[in-house]
DNA sequence: CTGAAAGCGCTTACAG
DNA sequence: CTGAAAGCGCTTACAG
């Protein structure tokens, strides 16, 4: 309350410098001051100088917060996710970061763990702060606080999510073809006993990329053995995969549906069961993640188009796509490693 | 300004309710809303329950902007960071986002890229925003915005930065006692010719690294190739033992800065040179990512002691700790995998 | 326990 | 171009 009495005494202030100070320095008015940090706001060069000067000396700093109350738009952008540690999800986070921040925004990431519940708990946290959008790049908001989203004006984007809320962005990315892409690049180089390996978490993304696999392996007249279960990890991976070598009918090409996994899966091939890779046993794996890059593993995959969501993301934030259907399907490119041949 | 006038007629008011219409409709005063989302506050059941109800039918939801312009604080805390996508960076943020929230904070990630200058832009951000507190977990910030911070009166919490501004408080890691280590597990196993490798960006902790490595060798009368370039990365790692493998005397032993680093190294030996990890050459690394433990590197490593930093800081963000000096070296203990011999 | 009032730090018509 | 004034949505002594 009396924060700032006695100023005149103080050494060092702790506290803020506010407009209205400046303005007393400068021998302006408080209107001024506003302006000279309002990009396009009519004010003389002259002002402006005097205006900065003071705001120098002081060392102010505008506060978004109260600024936030008034325009209608506060400059925060939500990101609620989970599992921010995992490769594919904090690249996303890297580059969205960097992308809204040069589009004017901050970024608040909301970290909804796996619990069920934390993500509408994240969305709430979502409205008390105002932010003007948010992206929910893990989990489903229950559909009454993703409507509490909406009708407070936020802009709501999901990413890989079935449930087409109306007014809600959904961004996706063909899983589908990736999927059939997979099968049929298996089936092509003469791999015979087909494996599918996913985690135990049915997000929508993994259900379609584990259905069209077996479909196109279907449609061909193969049988698939699939190993679900566990988190989407590499050590899921290493059990799925540990697994099915270990059956009676081992498989002798596997595609598992997130790197991470193929990964785990590669490993159990070649040090569980001292398998080749392509030859003996050929793996597909999805995101490419770094590691999928890495000698140990050279995992032929498809490539999340990271840049290309952040992109499409930032633009709706920023307002640059109006009225035409935000709504879009990303492909995620085949990237052609050693982990499958290209013929036995 | 208007956003609320004509309010009766929309169907759905694309705005926010605010507590003055709480008030109205639970037949309270704007004061009695305040409290009711006040802990503590002086209010009785009754009232409590007539907010709470008229709340929910208006889809209420404190604006933490405005609370925060009353109180002296926002909630908010900001994580300066470069390199998010990294996996050491990535699952401190992961640890650090959720303890934050889980002690009532809001987290802001400020990305500040890997250019020069993007950190005191990023603290300006903080400034901004009011943040409570702001943890730099990369680069290092000018003495001149730094203190803009503190006098302002945020905390703030620089990790692995050597130079102690005065106000701020220090985390860091025991990179020292790591490196010797490091040194003498290989000197003790019999390892001869001992390498360095290192990348070009010369950030505290790894210099510490690399010449407690040095120094620990020198010591023991052993000369040491260092390998220093490139980013913290991979591909670094890759580069340089390559480079240190097809040199004249090429080591039997390497100490990589950095897992990613190691990784990199590990695969130049063996799928570049063919040679056998850990009986023809060691390696060790630090940070003990998530690849270190994966079948293909079961890297030796030391781990960052990321639960106990993030403890830290939350502790001292949330108050905590008061009087009793809070700067802190966390040990970074030895993890045991297969890439070094106990014995040649 | 409760309400009226002052105030947090800003922006933005409005009138000059 | 400029200043006085109203208002954003909240909290918190103050007095009852």
């Amino acid at each position: 309350m009396t924060k700032n009495k006695g100023y005149e005494e103080a050494v060092r202030p702790v506290a803020f410098a506010s407009a209205q100070e400046v303005a007393r320095l400068a021998g302006v008015s408080r209107s001024a001051v506003s302006r000279a940090f309002t990009p396009g706001a009519s004010i003389s060069p002259d002002t402006r100088a005097k205006v900065e000067a003071a705001a120098a000396e002081l060392g102010y700093h505008v506060n978004h917060l109260a600024r936030g109350l008034m325009r209608q738009q506060t400059g925060i952008v939500c990101l609620v996710v989970a599992d921010i540690h995992t490769p594919y999800l904090s690249s996303l986070i890297e580059t969205l970061s960097r992308v809204l921040q040069e589009a004017g925004k901050v970024v608040m990431v909301l970290n909804a763990g796996r619990a069920s519940g934390r993500v509408d708990e994240a969305l709430r946290q979502t409205l008390n702060y105002r932010a003007d959008a948010t992206l929910v790049l893990s989990g489903t908001p229950y559909r009454s606080i993703a409507q509490s989203c909406l009708d407070s004006g936020q802009r709501l984007i999901l990413l890989n999510r079935d449930d087409h809320l109306p007014g809600t962005v959904n961004l996706s990315v063909d899983n589908a073809r990736a999927a059939r892409t997979a099968a049929n690049l298996f089936l092509r180089a003469g791999y015979r006993r087909l494996a599918l390996v996913t985690s135990g978490i049915g997000t929508p993304s993994l259900t379609a990329r584990r259905d069209c696999f077996l479909a196109t392996a279907r449609e061909a007249g193969r049988q698939v053995a699939v190993w679900e279960g566990g988190a989407t990890a590499y050590e899921s991976g290493l059990q799925g995969g540990t697994e099915l070598f270990a059956s009676d009918d081992p498989p002798d090409a596997v595609f598992a549906v997130t790197d991470l996994l193929a990964c785990g899966v590669l490993d159990a091939a070649r040090h569980r069961f001292g398998r080749s890779v392509p030859g003996e046993v050929g793996v597909i794996g999805f995101d490419d993640i770094e590691q999928a890059g890495w000698a140990s593993y050279d995992l032929t995959t498809f490539a999340q188009p990271v840049s290309d969501i952040s992109q499409w993301m930032v633009r709706i934030v920023a307002g640059g796509i109006v009225d035409e259907p935000a709504d879009r399907v990303f492909e995620a490119p085949l990237v052609w490693r050693s982990s499958v041949a290209r013929q036995l």
